[in-house]
DNA sequence: TATTGTTATACTCTATAACTATA
DNA sequence: TATAGTTATAGAGTATAACAATA
């Protein structure tokens, strides 16, 4: 998603760069998630769980999803046999989502290819630069809605 | 969509910097396209069209979709009554996809507010950072991959 | 009774392939 | 025959509401 319109090309401004910017961004997710035969909902997903087995409601906060939404979710990555549900032991209403040895392997796939593409587009700036854009995207995004989930 | 791993907060990277905007800038899409009963694709398209009609297939190439996707995209929102089919009066084989006066309307009202959200996202930015950063994210598309659909 | 998840529905989005109508 | 769009089909994502199991 993201475009609006993005038109011409000569002299954008900030607000344009920063839809194509993001474009460029769920993009280059997409396509990673695709080389691994997955969407891009399902890399997140398993993304989310490398740190260790969530429970499926935080989870779903997590990822800005309805209950209803992440157990579809979940289905389809459990089918790929990358995830599989552990109930708790103590509140058996709760379940805990967690990678399989497979899983462990895509996540990392996943999540180290994603993170070197995003390096090799800001691999052109020189360091000062690359300082500084760090600097105003900490700025911009400090209190910035709209982050905990999705 | 966009998210990988956010975690702590401190001591991001700028991939996951990145990350983050993406996110902001694709919710602040989809949240603005619902408040006028749209979808974030069936807001991209009428932008497209704020400029005057635009036939199907050069339609299908901007936003990225095949030509059955489009299809389908159109169908619901010409639904909505915000847009129309027109045949071409040359070549009876191709359509135009032209805003009715409603369309018009929501079409300039979206944009304008997504727009205004990006604005205020770097509202905080004194001048100077506020170039930088333009000019850096103008360096970073110069020659990204992947902008011309989506 | 309140909470955690799942099921049932209903749309939207997207892709592939087959088809229609023009050229 | 080639091109512009549509239709058919199928799977994925998302939301709401009703439901089951457990607390």
């Amino acid at each position: 998603m993201t475009a609006v319109t993005d038109s011409p090309g000569h002299t954008e401004s900030t607000p344009y760069l920063l839809i194509r910017l993001a474009s460029t961004v769920d993009q280059l997710f997409a396509d990673t998630a695709r080389t691994h035969g997955l969407t891009a909902q399902q890399a997140h997903l398993i993304c989310r769980l490398v740190g260790g087995p969530v429970q499926m409601a935080a989870l779903g906060r997590q990822l800005g999803l309805e209950k209803s939404g992440l157990s579809g979710l979940v289905d389809r990555v459990e089918r790929h046999g990358l995830v599989e549900r552990v109930r708790d032991s103590c509140d058996r209403r709760m379940w805990w989502v967690r990678l399989t040895g497979q899983g462990q392997k895509t996540a990392h796939a996943t999540h180290e290819e994603v993170m070197a593409g995003l390096e090799a587009l800001t691999a052109d700036l020189g360091p000062a630069e690359a300082d500084l854009l760090k600097a105003v995207l900490e700025r911009l995004l400090t209190d910035a809605p709209g982050d905990a989930a999705r």
